[in-house]
This record gives structure tokens, sequence and C-alpha cells, in this order.
RNA sequence: GGGCAAUUAGCGCAGCUGGUUCAGAGCAUCUCCCUUACAAGGAGAGGGUCGGGGGUUCGAAUCCCUCAUUGCCCACCA
């Protein structure tokens, strides 16, 4: 059969992951081999794939495959996420699209539009996964809205409940008025932005007791309406909510204003001058409006002032009946408007550019977030935070790289408690049941709820009766007095579920100590971004803590974001995200695979570039080309000559070293460099200078290469297969494509599930491969010689090297002559004129070149060469001229620098001696 | 405002606890070669005062201080 000499990876890929598929190497079962697990960072449900899922994925599965090749009873659960928010946007903008509003459906026809959507869009993420060659066992592929998952995170959120470590808490949350959800904190990004402060003026209310001190600090403003405060604000239609000004009472400005009131521009209400520390003296004119609903810092002094609380939002943003102006209003609307109105109205003192943060919901980037007063259930996470932090900083969980232990302990020693509840029907719904015995009160500050926590309704009927022994009385059921349950209507933050996924996807929560999670848990390693330490990883370590009292995994590897070539973001806007599957299609997934990983650095961002696949393209190619060379050659019995015999040794002893360096870095988790590694080892070593070294030359009658011994040809493949082992975690359909023809595949075998045992590298090893490195030298002196003269590569040279019994010239004899395309290797006492020489440690070898060679430059270039090695000897000489240097260096680093300065000296006499017969 | 990291060849990076793996590979660049596996290839070559300045030391890319630049995280200054 004749091969293709380019391999082309569209024929190969999807026969061979259908072949793994229907021989189920990727499904796993606990048995007595050591378990090796990972967990996939579940992706939204109705996501497609990006850049940065190719790279996380294409690490864990480097990592799977390896384990797999170890030995170790690998497993890699896969499962999508149902993202809350993020879902809940997408179907809400679809019904919308169709003309439907949310709140014109139920819960449950909401929902059936959501599966709808699930069902339809669900699950591409992991399809596409399959091009890549993600060897998940698909058959625990799960969903964290699924039957056990769900339960899980019910039963948890009962457990903590009885725990007593969730409550229900009336707080300022950040509040995303499009999605109309509480987030939590960590779901709020906080962006610069240009905006402006607005300089409002409040009247004083009751100037006729005001006493105007003199020759004072005070500033005092004072127009023919009468005196005013400035006060400075990024949000003037708050003001309406204003129920006092706040000043530091140690403030000298504003002294004057202590113990009076003021008007609220435009409003019209008159409010108090308090007095708080907080208030910074040297912002703006030191008076802060105090708004209690709609900041978390005023509602603070609200409390301790006792004062009003109005809020004037409603839950969309648009302002509320309460505020008495503006109602039904969007605020960004009226913040428009009730600038231009304050001017008019002549209570707008100025107006400067300011630069200011404002926070915005991470899933509705477009929305700032609002903070706003109401009810919402809370993790309380102090418990949590004391058992997350021991196995980090401690070492049972491995961070890489390692700086993100001091983030992850500054976060947990800072910790909020975590708002888990979202108003939003596509999630887990709290399984909180309150009780109703007469229609109860929305306003949050309403009478004391009364309600329990339970599995499920049934339960929560008994629960609600021991709970509430009053109940036993009445009537249950909506009739007259009687009492019934009312379900929560919220859904839990999506972290909730995530949090548990180590454990949920083995059923380890509702069913503890089952086989399943006895053998995988805990996982061997994350593989994450960053941006989710605190939302998921933090949490995981939580819940395995609490849960199992053990960690989820034991290494965690935090990989970069993937930007563009010029260290952008990629984004839809820029259009700067390439297509992963059109990646593929182009490059093959081993192509893109490789490509990845070659810039990605453990924690530094990638910046990809498409000419990374083209190399990744090209390394395909040349193992594609490599396998053809020898598949073309013919074996015969005949003797090996020692030259194929010292060739394999020295392979091998090259496989041994470099396996060695390269599981080394697999365990540091330095994968990129260990695919140069592996690159290196097949193209440099392999390629380069082993499939050289035996090569049977041609057969010029025959027009086919000669024969090789059976021997060799039989080590070659080997060596081959070996390599395709050592590749293939990298590389994994072009590594079976290629190990399945070199073995004769019988069905049902795979390279996945091969084992390569290595015995580790020996002195011996060492030696043979410094004996190998210096002939390669001296082949490579050959060829630069030939370069600079522009001499064919077919054009036999001799070559003069110097009298050596255990040298190469002699030990490498016929592998020297073969690969530097030598007639014969002539061992002189002193080379012959009209040669060309170079050196080779301080050995010296000459290619006689008669009439070719240019005498003077010969001499020039020698002469260079003695100049810059005397720089060098006298450098080291003032080294060894330095008392305090022989003194208090170690007598070894003293040897050393004696040898250089011998050597430096030896050389510099061997090129004299050059230029005294060039001058002849 | 606090914290963390980075700064080494045109580019993205490696250089572990100070001394032969010390100034490195890869890509890119340049030169030559369509040699019977591979031009998606081969052979060869050039290229860096290790961000600036100071210090410690016999000796610093490596340790310390300082400045500069960049990135990331955290934080309720309106």
């Amino acid at each position: 059969m004749e091969l293709a000499t380019k391999y082309n990876p569209s024929e190969v890929e999807g026969k061979w992951y259908q072949y793994w598929l229907d021989n189920k190497f990727f499904a796993s079962k606990p048995d007595g081999r050591e378990p090796y697990t990972i967990v996939i960072p579940p992706p939204n449900v109705t996501g497609v794939l990006h850049m940065g899922h190719m790279l996380n994925n294409t690490i864990q599965d480097i990592l799977i495959r390896k384990a797999r090749l170890d030995g170790k009873n690998a497993c890699w659960v896969p499962g999508t996420d149902h993202a809350s928010i993020a879902t809940e946007a997408k179907v809400v903008n679809r019904l919308a699209e169709q003309g439907i509003k949310k709140l014109d459906l139920t819960r449950e026809e909401f929902l059936k539009h959501a599966w709808d959507w699930t069902h339809e869009h669900g699950g591409i993420i992991l399809k596409q996964l399959r091009r890549l060659g993600a060897s998940c066992d698909w058959d625990r592929t799960s969903f964290t809205m699924d039957q056990v998952r769900s339960e899980s995170v019910l039963r948890v959120f009962c457990d903590l409940y009885d725990k007593g470590l969730i409550y229900r808490g009336l707080r300022m949350v950040n509040w995303d008025p499009k999605a109309q959800t509480a987030l939590s904190n960590i779901e709020v990004i906080y962006r610069e932005e240009k905006s402006k402060l607005y300089h409002l003026k409040y009247y004083v209310a009751d100037p006729e007791n005001l006493e105007i001190p003199e020759n004072t600090d005070n500033i005092i403003h004072k127009d023919e309406r009468g005196y005013y405060a400035v006060v400075a604000t990024t949000r003037p239609e708050t003001i309406m909510g204003d129920t006092a000004m706040c000043i530091n009472p140690k403030d000298p400005k504003n002294q004057w204003l202590k113990g009076h009131k003021v008007i609220v521009p435009l409003v019209g209400r008159v409010i108090p001058v308090i007095e708080d520390r907080y208030v910074d003296i040297e912002f703006g004119t030191g008076c802060l409006k105090v708004t209690p609903a709609h900041d978390v810092n005023d509602y603070n002094l609200g409390k301790t002032h006792n004062l009003e609380t109005i809020d004037i939002f409603n839950p969309d943003g648009t302002i509320s009946q309460a505020a008495g102006m503006y109602v039904g209003m969007d605020r960004t609307d009226v913040r428009r408007q009730i600038a231009v109105d304050l001017q008019e109205a002549g209570l707008m003192d100025h107006i400067e550019d300011y630069e200011n943060k404002v926070g915005y919901s991470e899933r509705n980037p477009d929305v700032a977030v609002e903070p706003r007063l109401c009810m919402q259930w809370y993790l309380s996470m102090k418990h949590f935070a004391e058992i997350a932090l021991p196995p980090v900083l401690e070492g049972k969980i491995k961070f890489h790289p390692q700086k993100y232990v001091t983030t992850y302990r500054n976060w947990l020693e800072n910790i909020d408690d975590w708002c888990i509840s979202r108003q939003l029907w596509w999630g887990h719904r709290i399984p909180a049941y309150y009780i109703e015995t007469k229609p109860l009160s929305d306003s949050p500050e309403g009478e004391e709820e009364r309600f329990v926590v339970a599995l499920t309704e049934e339960e929560a009927y008994k629960k609600a009766l021991e709970k509430y022994p009053d109940l036993k009385a009445l009537p249950s059921g909506s009739g007259e007095g009687g009492w019934t349950l009312r379900h929560d209507e919220d859904a839990l933050d999506t972290w909730f579920s995530s949090w548990l996924w180590p454990i949920s996807l083995f059923d380890g929560i509702n069913n503890p100590g089952n086989e399943e999670i006895k053998y995988y848990y805990p996982t061997a390693d994350l593989v994450t971004g960053p941006d989710i330490i605190f939302f998921w990883v933090a949490r995981m370590i939580m819940a395995g803590e609490e849960y199992l009292g053990d960690v989820p995994f034991r290494n965690v590897y935090f990989t970069g974001i993937v930007r563009d070539s010029l260290g952008r973001k990629m984004s839809k806007q820029l259009g700067n995200s390439p297509d992963p599957i059109g990646l593929i299609d182009k490059y093959g997934a081993d192509g893109v695979r490789m490509g990845m990983l070659l810039a990605a650095p453990a924690g530094n961002d990638i910046l990809f570039d498409e000419a990374l696949c083209e190399q990744g393209r090209n390394f395909c190619n040349k193992m594609w080309n490599a396998f053809r060379l020898i598949k073309g050659w013919e074996s015969a019995d005949i003797q090996q000559p020692s030259l194929n015999s010292h060739a394999i040794a020295w392979m091998q002893a090259r496989i041994r070293t470099d396996v060695a360096e390269i599981n080394d870095l697999y365990g540091k988790y330095r994968l990129n460099e260990a695919l140069m590694a592996v690159f290196k080892l097949f193209t440099d070593e392999f390629s380069g200078w082993y499939l050289e070294m035996i090569k049977p030359e041609y057969d010029r009658d025959r027009n086919c290469p000669k024969p090789l011994d059976k021997a060799t040809l039989d080590a070659t493949l080997d060596i081959f297969g070996q390599l395709m082992q050592v590749i293939h975690p990298f590389m994994p359909f072009i590594t079976e494509e290629l190990y399945q023809h070199i073995t004769e595949r019988k069905e049902g075998e795979s390279i996945m599930i091969s084992t390569l045992k290595l015995d580790a590298p020996s002195e011996l090893d060492a030696k043979l491969i410094a004996i190998y490195e210096e002939g390669k030298q001296v082949i490579s002196g050959v060829r630069a010689v030939r370069q600079q003269k522009n001499i064919s590569p077919r054009e036999p040279l001799v070559l003069e090297a110097p009298q050596i019994a255990d040298g190469v010239a002699v030990l490498l004899s016929d592998t020297v002559i073969k690969m530097a395309g030598l007639s014969e290797i002539k061992l002189v006492d002193r080379k012959s004129e009209g040669t060309q020489s170079f050196l080779v440690g301080t050995d010296e070898y000459a290619v006689p070149l008669g009439s070719l060679i240019d005498t003077d430059a010969e001499i020039r270039k020698a002469e260079a060469e003695i100049q810059r090695l005397q720089g060098f000897k006298t450098g080291i000489e003032k080294k060894l001229g330095n008392e305090r240097f022989v003194q208090n260096a170690p007598a070894q680093v003293v040897e050393l620098e004696r040898k250089k300065l011998s050597d430096a000296e030896s050389k510099i006499a061997a090129l004299q001696e050059t230029i005294k017969s060039l001058k002849g």
C-alpha cells in the first residue's frame, strides 16, 4: 500500500475515537488498581466550546491518558452545569423574541421552556470535546440538575440548615435588576468608569437658629436663597431616598451644620444632619447624603443612627411609588433627568468629571448592580473557612502555581457569608416551606416568618407540626382558619451545586460510603482557571472537608487565560476568537492540542497563535513520515552491523533518560516543557540522528533501499512504539494510528491501554549519551565545513582526527563516516597542510580540502579565535590570581577554573599551530 | 488604598536553595540544499550589559534594598 506523503488527520481521528468508544477504553470501574480521577469543571449546559475549554480539557486529557499508560485506573467524569442565571437569561431572551414575558408564565410553564432549551442545546459542548479526543467516561455524564445531583443539593441544604449554618437574613445584597435576583459578593465585578460627581445644594432648613461662627475654618455656603451645604454624589437619582446628611464630627469645615436640619433638593424633605466618624473629611465637601436603602455604608449609618429607610427602587430598577417623583422611570434615565432638573431649579452647585468603580453583574455584564435591602438565605462561612484553610496551607492540596495559596488564604481569612438564594426559577428550588395561616405580608420587615426546611413537602408537614405545635389545633388546608405550606419560590446559587461536584458525581451525599465514593474520592487533579478559585475551588474544599472529612483533590492546576497573539482577551466583539472545531478541521486535533500546549506554561496566560497549531500539524507529519520510512524497509537475515547495535543502545539510553525527565516534568505539571522534550526526542534524536544512522543504503539496481538486518528493524519498531506511547497523552490520534500499524494490531488492542515500563537511566546510559554527543559535534563540524565551502553532502571527504584510543573517531568511526559523508577517518598526530579544522572540546579535527582552502581566511579566523580565547584566559587568570577567590571558593570550583585555563591554553596552542602550518 | 506576580534573544518562555548544563532551547529571521521518509523538510548561521540604580560576596540573571514599567487579585470612600 502506498502511503500519502502527508498525514491526513480527518481520515484517522473519527475512526479511532469510535474504536475507543466501542471498546469502552474510557470506562472505569472500581478495581484493585490505583485510581486516578479527574472531574471536569462542568461547562454551561447550553454553552459552546471556546479556546479556554480547549486548553483546559486538553490538559485534563493529557493527565488522564498519562495515568492510564502508567497503569492506573483512570476515570475522567464529564458533565455540565445548569448555570442558573446565564441559562435563565438565555431562556428569557428567547421567550422575549417570541413575545412571551417570563412573568406571564407559571413556574411550571417557564421550567418547561427552560428544559426544552436545555435539551435542544444541552451537551453540544460535550460532543465537541470528543473531537478534541477527550477520553471521558461518557457513561458517567452528569448534569448538576439531574436527579442524583439535585437530591444531593437539597440534602446538603437541609443538613446545613439543621446544623445552624444556613440562615435567613435581611441584608443589603447586590441586586441584578435585569435578572431580578440577588447575587453573592463575588458575582459582582467592579469596573473603573468615567462618571460625574454632582455637587448638590442642601439648604439649611432652620436658618433662624443658625449661629455663624466667625474666623473659623468653617466653609459656609450662602446665596440669595439662604445657607446651604454642598453634597457630592455620583448618584443624584437616589436623593428621594435620603433620610439624613452626615458629617464627620471632627470636620472643621462643617461645624456650623451640627445639630441642624437640611432640605433635600427637589424633594423638599427635611432631614437631620448627623455626625459619624465614617465620613471622610477630605472627600468632596465632607458632607455625605445618607440613603439607607441603597448603599451598604448608608445602611449601616442608618442602623446606628436609627434612620428611616425609603426604598425608591422597584426590583427591575425603575423608581418606585415610595419615591414620590419620577415614578416608573428607569434609574439611568432618572440620573440624566434629575441632573437637568436640579440645574434648572438652581440646586446644582456644579458638576465635575470623576472616575469611580461601579459594580456589574458577572453574568449580565452590562447591568450595574444595585444595592438592595431584602431577605435572602445565607450560608455562614466562618466554619467553612476554618476547615478549608488548613489543607491548602499544609500542602495536602497543592496549587500549581503556588502563588495562588496566598490569594486563597487572603480570601478565606476575610470571607463574607455566602448569599445562596437567587430569585430565579431555573435551579434547585430552596427546600424551605413557609407556614401560611393568613396572607403573609410581602414586606421584608413583616412579622416573624414561620417556616421549616425539609427534603420533601410531606416531610415539611411533619416538621411543621413538630416545630409549631399550635398548628395541630388548626385544620390543614387552605380552608377557613386552616394552614398550608408555601414552598419557597427561590432557587439556589449555581455554585451551591457545583461545590458538591466531586462528591455528588459519585453519589457520595445521598449514599454515603458507597463503593464508588470510597474508591474515587479524593480525586487526583483539578484543572481549572484561577478566575473561579473562590467560586468553585475553595467551596469544593469546604464541602469535601465537611461531608467526607477529606480534600476533594490533591492538586489544582490553574491554567492561564487564552488570549490572542497580541495579548488581548478573546471576545466575540473583537472577533479574535478562533472556532475550535474549525481549527481541528484545519490542523487535526493532535495539531491543535500541541499548538495549545506549546504556548501554555502553568499559570501564565497563553498567547494563542494559529502558527502554533501549524507546528503541531508539522510534528504529526514528521511522525507520519518517519513511520513511512521504516515501513519501507525490508528485513533480511544478515549480520547486524556494530554501527546499528550501538545506535540502538544509544537510542534506548536516550529514551530512558528523556522519559525520566519527562516524567519529572509531569510531576511538576510543566506540561509544555514535557511536550517540548517529547518533541525534541522524536524530531532530533530519533528522526534526525538515529534513523539516519541506521538507514540502509539505497540499492540502485533494485531501485529500493537495501534490506536492513532483522535485529535492527525489530529494535527500531520497538523503539518507535515506545515513542508513540510517550507521545500519546499529548497526541492521541496519530500515535494510535501509527502504533496500530507498527504492532499489527489485533482487535481490542490499543496504545491507550498499553503500558510503558522503562528502567531508570543508568550511569552507562549517561556515558553512552556523552560519547554520541561528541560524535554529533564532530559530524556537525564536518557539515559546517561543507556549508562554508559549498561542498555537496554527497561528495566524500576525509577527516583527520587526533590519535586518541577512546576518542569518538575510534569508537564511533562507522557512524561518523556515514553521517558526515566521509570516505575515511585518518588518525593523525599532526594534521596535514591545506586543511580546514575545527575543535570539539579540546580535540582538533581537520578536513583536507586541497585547493579549496582559503588560507588567508583561515588564518584570520584562527587569529580571531585566539584573541577571543586570550580574553577568556586573562579573565580566568585574574580570578585565579585573586587570593580571596582561591581561599574562599570551594576546591572544586577552583579546580574547574584551572581546567578552563589549561583548556584555553591548549586550544590557543593548537590554533597557533594551525596558523603556522597555514602560513607554511 | 492593600496584596501578589512578572520584567532574560524579534516573540512567547526555561534557568531549583548564588560557582560548567550559565547566559539556554522553541518559534521567527538569514544563508545553502527539491539528497530516494518528510520543503508541513534538511544542513548551517546570526541574535541578549538577564528592566534601571545601589548593595552583600572572592564571585550575582540568581540573594538584599530601591526605583520604573506591566499584569492580576482584594477593598464600602460617597
